[in-house]
DNA sequence: TTTGCAATTGAACAAGCGAATAATAAACCC
DNA sequence: GGGTTTATTATTCGCTTGTTCAATTGCAAA
């Protein structure tokens, strides 16, 4: 008699947990959070409603957890990005500017995926509070490149520049995403890096296009 | 014997209308879209919910009505802004600027209620148009207010200026209603100021500073 | 191989959803 | 005032949701 095929496998605790944060990431990408029910979220990690339950405590309990992974790894990625550059100061932070504004960062269905989670920050003060501690670790290594730069700072303060750059980012970052055929490839690249140089005074984009060339 | 107190009014269409879009965006402002059900809505609009689908057909459509609404009143609120200010281009485009990044414009529940339908936007190709015009409208008022400054234009071409300053108020307005406590007052609107006045090459928080005092 | 444990299933549950529809009553016309 | 219209209500339907829990079963230790 063959042995019959098993039903299911056993995965360890943390395979298990990231295979459910994987699958809500897909789905809520895919058909927004309220796409997103426990079943879909079940079927696409391959495995029964139940299972939520049992490692996650709740539908509510898994999906804090799998915006903290997201935001986790957007920093990740920028920080992979400014150190993988070779040059200067100045290259460095063009490139980081340029790459926070092309695919695929900008992406439409990544911003479905961030504007899915942002409407429930509103009466959870501890996603607030996840998205507070991501929000200030971007800025820290924006600011870090900006004192990097060879001059001397502008009148408002190092601070200040940090929150305009990372606000310019943030804005066309959302624009490029909301509205992908509204401009041309490369457009809003070039326009962030020239715009944080008018916001510190640096000549960014020349050395940016040297750099390209 | 006395009258009976009428069960109800009968009210003319718009004014049951305006009624149902006004209870639909308080709901979504204060719960997300989540928590605005057709029974809370009608509640809401001292209703019954037999009563949406009499006058939106469903409730998708009512969403849309009030996104619809509440671009439309954003875009009026900044005609408004523009206009109301007395003096050179230079004044009206910081006040600009500053009003949108100063209360109430900058506001939690704003956001929410803009995130909230934000994610709405994804599989809803009528609710992206609505959400281009909108956009587009904005931008071109800023670019006439960047086009009437007394200076020689940049060099990436007014289109980018006007994207770019666009890009700015919002990142910054976006991380205002985020994070109303990590910022002093008017720091935001200082920031956005400056930062207008950088990329345009125009020394924009000079005229506003002197205008305010 | 046998035994014990807990990871996983699968069916069922109550609650809430949007939608549909017949009955009702307010307002308008003559 | 009586008759007509239709805005509005009240009730119901079918469906989906998140959650629950006893039964099942893969897997490792003994």
């Amino acid at each position: 008699m063959p042995t019959a095929a098993p039903k299911f496998s056993r995965l360890s605790e943390d395979a298990r947990r990231e295979a459910l944060i994987r699958a809500m990431l897909d789905l809520v990408a895919l058909h927004g959070v309220a796409g997103a029910t426990v079943r879909a979220v079940a079927a696409g990690a391959g495995v029964t409603p139940g299972l939520i339950r049992h490692y996650f405590g709740s539908k509510e309990a898994l999906i804090r957890a799998a915006y903290a992974r997201l935001m986790a790894g957007m920093t990740e990625d920028n920080r992979r990005i400014s150190e993988a550059v070779e040059g200067g100061a100045e290259v460095r932070l063009a490139a980081f500017v340029a790459a926070s504004l092309c695919p695929p960062v900008v992406d439409p269905q990544a911003m479905g995926l961030w504007a899915g989670f942002l409407h429930r920050m509103q009466g959870d003060g501890e996603m607030r509070a996840v998205h507070e501690a991501q929000y200030l670790a971007y800025r820290d290594l924006l600011q870090d490149l900006i004192a990097a730069l060879p001059r001397t700072p502008g009148a408002g303060g190092l601070r200040a520049e940090a929150i305009a750059c990372n606000g310019i980012i943030d804005g066309l970052w959302l624009e490029g995403c909301a509205l992908p055929e509204a401009f041309a490839p490369g457009e809003l690249a070039e326009i962030g890096v020239r715009s944080v140089g008018g916001i510190l005074g640096f000549d960014l984009i020349h050395h940016w296009r040297r750099d390209r060339a």
